[in-house]
Parts: structure tokens; C-alpha cells; sequence
DNA sequence: CGAGTTGGTTGCAAATCGCAACGCACTCGA
DNA sequence: TCGAGTGCGTTGCGATTTGCAACCAACTCG
């Protein structure tokens, strides 16, 4: 029988293994670059102001874990860049529900980004909602499964 | 006009607010036992591992972010437990996408956890997605706008 | 040639971490 | 009433990690 998810373990290791890879504050904010389409050392450096030590361990760190992968965009001289791999992209949940929350909870004036759906022009929710139900849900609503 | 997602910048203060609260590895782990209803200093202390100065630092700054309530549910002695805010509470997708990534791409042959949706008993999902359409989407869908 | 850019590495002081030990307030059983 | 146990921390200390700054090699451009 499934058990309150407010009671039972959402499966610990997952959260785990996930903070592994972008359980640190640099990390985050790099992916958070990348997105934006800022990839190359120097600019991700400026962009979220990292010692460029830190950012070589991270961006080895983020390629180990095959969240960036590192490739040349210019062969004389070589420079490389470090896209998004598909599990990278698929992190980008993660950031969407942080930036939301920030957006939510933490907005201090400032004006909360809003994330427009490409082929209608509707504002998009991330949530976790029931694709049967159509409609979001709270955490109250769920219970948990282990298979 | 609104521009790429992947080459603009998703309110870059919203997710940095959000990382001064949650970017630390413990205060994720943390916020994973209490939303799993462990709520207790010693209780949260023997789930994670985590040393007890260390945890006491991250409780009180989770309350002072107002992300925690401390409260006591007992008089004599007087002992306290640490109960979700409503920001608290709306943290629940950062957790969830964290976990839905770790199950999809670091499984390591453990058993993914499956969230039920208490009404119908359908899988709920995490993910960005459009009312209008009732699709989901991904992130090259999605553009960005500053209001 | 000389200056500038890219993508790093090295060194070091300061902050943070994890572990272990200790402390205080309280309860419970004998 | 006495000693042990529990809950919830605090303190101390050595080890790791951080942030800053300086340095470096390869290459291009004027």
C-alpha cells in the first residue's frame, strides 16, 4: 500500500546522487549559464564571477558527470566551449522550479521572469501535476511508490 | 520581443536568492527528511548524517529564511520540531525535479519512485508545462520575458 | 616585435567542514 | 533520591575547501 509521501522515503539515493552532481552553489550557476547560452570559460567566469580555479575543478566535475561536455569551436586558435548533454538539459527542471521559487518567495521588488511557451504565447507553469487529472497538484496530494 | 531562453538571462537574482537558502547540500537534504515527516534535531541528525553543529546552523538559518518553523510538540521537557513553512512547502518541485533527475540518470539499477496522484492513483510528473496546450514542454520550447 | 585574449595553474590566508567530546535540562526506574 | 538515559545542542580542533591574486603558455593581431 503506498504510504504518505510526507512519511515514507522518496527514494534518498536519487536526491542523493543528484546533489553529487549540482549539490554546490557554482555548479548551479554555471548550468544556470550554459543555459543562457554564455559556454565559454572566460564568459562563464565574468558572468557568475567564479575564481577561475574553482570554475576548471566545476567544469571538470560537470563533464565527468556527463552534465556538460567540453568540445572546440575554433581550431586555430583551439578554444573550447561546454554545451549542455541531454542530461544536462534535463536539469533544467531544477532550475526552473529554483527560479521560481526565488521568483515566489524572494522577489524583493524585483520583477518575476516569465517563461512563455514558444507556440502559443502562454505562460508556462512547471509544477507537478497529473497528466490524467489535468491539473496541478500540491505536495499534500501525493503519496509515494517504490516501483 | 521576447528572446531564447537559451540566450537571455532568467532573472539571474531569483535563482541566486533561491541558492542563498537552498544551494547548500545539507539544507537540501534537510528539507528532504521534514517534507518525509522527519522533523525531530535527532531524527533529522541519525537520517542524513549530518554532525550536530552543522545541523543546528543549517535549522536556524532555515528558519530565519522562514522556510522552517520551529515549534514545540512537547512541554515537559520541552522539545521542538521543525515543521515546513509555506515557502517551505513550495519547495517541494526543486526536490522533486532533483529526485526525477537522479532516478532518470543515475539510477544505478535502484528502483525509481513513482509519486501517485491520491485522487486517480496516475503517476503525477514534474515538468514544465503549458495550461493552454496541456502539453509538456521542453526547454527549447520555452522563451523568456522580463514581466 | 609587443600587447592582448583565452584558458587555465599555482600559492596562500581565511573560512568552513566533520568528528568527537562535553554540557544542560529533563525523565524514568529502582 | 540517585544514577542512567534521552533530546538538543555547544565547543574545540585538525583537515579540507574556498576566494583572491599572481603567474603562465599558446596563439593572434597590429
Amino acid at each position: 500500500m503506498p504510504a504518505r509521501a510526507s512519511d515514507t522515503k522518496p527514494n534518498p539515493d536519487s536526491i542523493t546522487a543528484a546533489l553529487d552532481v549540482i549539490g554546490d552553489r557554482w555548479a548551479v550557476l554555471i548550468l544556470r549559464a550554459v543555459f543562457r547560452g554564455v559556454t565559454r570559460f572566460s564568459a562563464i567566469r565574468d558572468d557568475i564571477g567564479i575564481a577561475s580555479n574553482l570554475l576548471t575543478t566545476r567544469l571538470n566535475r560537470l563533464v565527468n558527470e556527463n552534465v556538460l561536455e567540453r568540445r572546440p569551436y575554433c581550431e586555430r586558435p583551439l578554444r573550447y566551449e561546454y554545451r549542455l548533454t541531454d542530461a544536462g538539459r534535463d536539469l533544467s527542471p531544477v532550475l526552473i522550479s529554483l527560479m521560481h521559487w526565488g521568483d515566489r518567495h524572494r522577489q524583493d521588488g524585483r520583477v518575476p521572469t516569465v517563461l512563455i511557451h514558444d507556440r502559443c504565447g502562454t505562460p508556462v507553469r512547471n509544477a507537478t501535476h497529473c497528466p490524467e487529472c489535468a491539473c496541478e497538484i500540491d505536495a499534500t496530494a501525493i503519496s509515494s511508490e517504490s516501483s
